[in-house]
DNA sequence: TGCTGCTGGTGTCACGTGTCAATAGCGATG
DNA sequence: CATCGCTATTGACACGTGACACCAGCAGCA
């Protein structure tokens, strides 16, 4: 038995003409979804396409229509939690139906390079988790790129995201819950990788005035516990004596506000209450065992994908608007035992 | 001012052969790399490369030599903890200075579409954490795919990594510090995510084997209390009520076993000894903190980036033999107050 | 018949690049 | 002077695709 050591030639668009008895352009057009030639000659392209197991080149596609097949997903660094993988999964799994390929580029937020990098690559469609800046944005829809927001619905860049807000929100509510607290918002440490920090920020805000609170304040929370340790006495001597209710920004926050009041002393949740934001697996294994306002990936991901699938069927016009969606499906408060 | 709405076509070698007045070949061969013209000339193109901005098309370049210029960094789902991350971000680093662009795939293991999917993406390189099995690789690599390893000195694929290896051994002979106990690998419930679970699991048996023990047992832990909890009561049915020695497979292993013996009322760590792997910034923020296995994926990550190296240098053959890691460089024994 | 319109399909161009045989110029050699 | 060899450079081709103008054949109609 004898081994071909070719590297495994693939068919090209040609190979099917030939194997299907027409010329290549025919191939070229029906499988790029030309309706009017007969269904007979359809069938037959499409079989014998099927039986070479062809696929286009993305080379050659991309060189004559400019764009590639790639999709990419700019996630912010410190965004990457293991529920982001899934909706990551996700979006891999729905994007390669519609034949394409999708990629994750991670990047610190306000890195000119990525930019670069990503309009380099110029992939159909970029997904971007707030990374980019509004004119950023506009750069790349300027190269023929569809930019798929992360915050489906907002009609403008400045709108802060109505999800972000209302998880401000319901943190708020909770930690209020037996009693008013002098409101705490503990950010991650490196600023530059905190996109929603601002949103959320806005909806604690909010729900503070409405209940006639202090503005909270806002301090950066190390994941270590010298650090917040040192830090959340800072914040005590500012805030004084009272009751705390501290928002953390992702149950790895929450945790570590938790270890530093342990080290202070403090009684968890009657001094300090704090709730996080992810529904983390090792959140719930921790004692004591974490608040936290889980999010509906999943959900989430369902309504980009919705708008990445105007992609494959190209031009027609899928109704391509963004779904409202429902802001109760998405968020869920999971009661702990930290506030 | 006259604001040009064309989506800002970019430079290609013609521009620049044009503005160098010299042919569209000669470009083409000195912007790589060929060395017969005289250094005058070079200079001429390279200068008028630099002012137009010129950036070779990936697709046209694709389109002729059969590759493009990604690299693909194939990770298995639940490797990704923070410090990947940090990983990735060297690799992307090192290889955006050699013209590369990383790209991020994620997979389930033994997953064919991924296979598909890579090679559709006809990569200069994939960057394997894992994930593929040794037939996989050697197709990739019959498709003129350089395929980087993680075990950059494996000389088989059948060889356990060593630097797993020596994970197991480290874990127990910090578990067997204070005397003799009954040893257990705790790994992930869904085996399918787990490349590393084998090698270390190889390690935990030689150094059993050298102090004269039995064979480790190999629950797999859920990460939540109940099940967590649940699968310890099992361990401890089986394995009798004398000390518990558990190598986890990371830290969120670990925090998810002291969980359980704080839900069965079992003393951390006197009855119950527990070693992770990776010092999550949450595995040392828990209490009691964890005791770990810090690896130094940087260090890693740069014999990775030594072999990428060679990509850009076309042909030239560069030293590229792996370098021999030195493995008490790698890795370090995190001592906390869970051992 | 001559014209129109429709159906089913084809030929050709353009995309941007890398490779390589070929060439023009030019001094040196026989 | 003819030939050779060397240097610097170029022209032409191939890669695989999508778009689009175009064509053959045929039916319908005045």
């Amino acid at each position: 038995m004898t081994v071909d050591l070719q590297p495994a030639r693939r068919a090209t668009s040609k190979d099917v003409a030939a194997s299907a008895g027409v010329s290549r352009s025919t191939v070229s057009q029906i499988l790029n979804g030309d309706e009017r030639f007969p269904a007979e000659t359809r069938a037959r392209v499409r079989a014998a396409a099927e039986a070479l197991n062809y696929r286009p080149s993305r080379a050659g596609r991309a060189l004559v229509t400019g764009l590639s097949d790639i999709v990419v997903l700019v996630v912010p660094h410190a965004t990457f939690g293991p529920h982001l993988q899934d909706s990551v999964d996700r979006i891999t799994g729905a994007s390669a139906t519609a034949g394409m390929s999708v990629v994750v580029r991670f990047a610190r937020m306000q890195d000119e390079t990525t930019l670069t990098s990503v309009l380099d690559l110029r992939p159909a469609a970029v997904v971007d988790f707030g990374v980019f800046t509004s004119q950023q944005r506009e750069r790349i829809e300027a190269s023929g790129t569809l930019v798929v927001p992360r915050r489906a619905y907002a009609t403008e860049a400045a709108d802060p995201d109505p999800i972000d807000i209302e998880i401000g929100r319901i943190q708020v509510r909770e930690l209020l819950r037996n009693g008013p607290r002098r409101l705490v918002y503990a950010a991650l440490e490196d600023k530059r990788l905190d996109p929603f920090g601002p949103p959320r920020l806005e909806g604690i805000r909010r729900e503070a005035r409405e209940h006639g609170l202090e503005l909270p304040l806002t301090p950066r929370i190390p994941l270590d516990v010298h650090g917040a340790t040192k830090t959340l006495k800072e914040v005590r001597d500012k805030a004084g004596t009272g009751p705390l209710g501290i928002c953390a920004y992702n149950d790895d926050v929450a945790i570590a506000v938790v270890a530093a009041s342990r080290e202070l002393g403090l009684r968890v949740p009657e001094d300090v209450a704090v709730i996080g934001v992810d529904r983390t697996a090792v959140g719930q294994l921790v004692s004591p065992r974490l608040s936290t306002v889980a999010i509906d990936q999943p959900l989430l991901m369902d309504a980009l994908v919705q708008e990445l699938a105007g992609l494959s069927t190209r031009g027609a016009d899928v109704d391509s608007r963004p779904h409202e969606l429902d802001l109760g499906r998405v968020l869920e408060l999971v009661r702990g035992e930290t506030t």
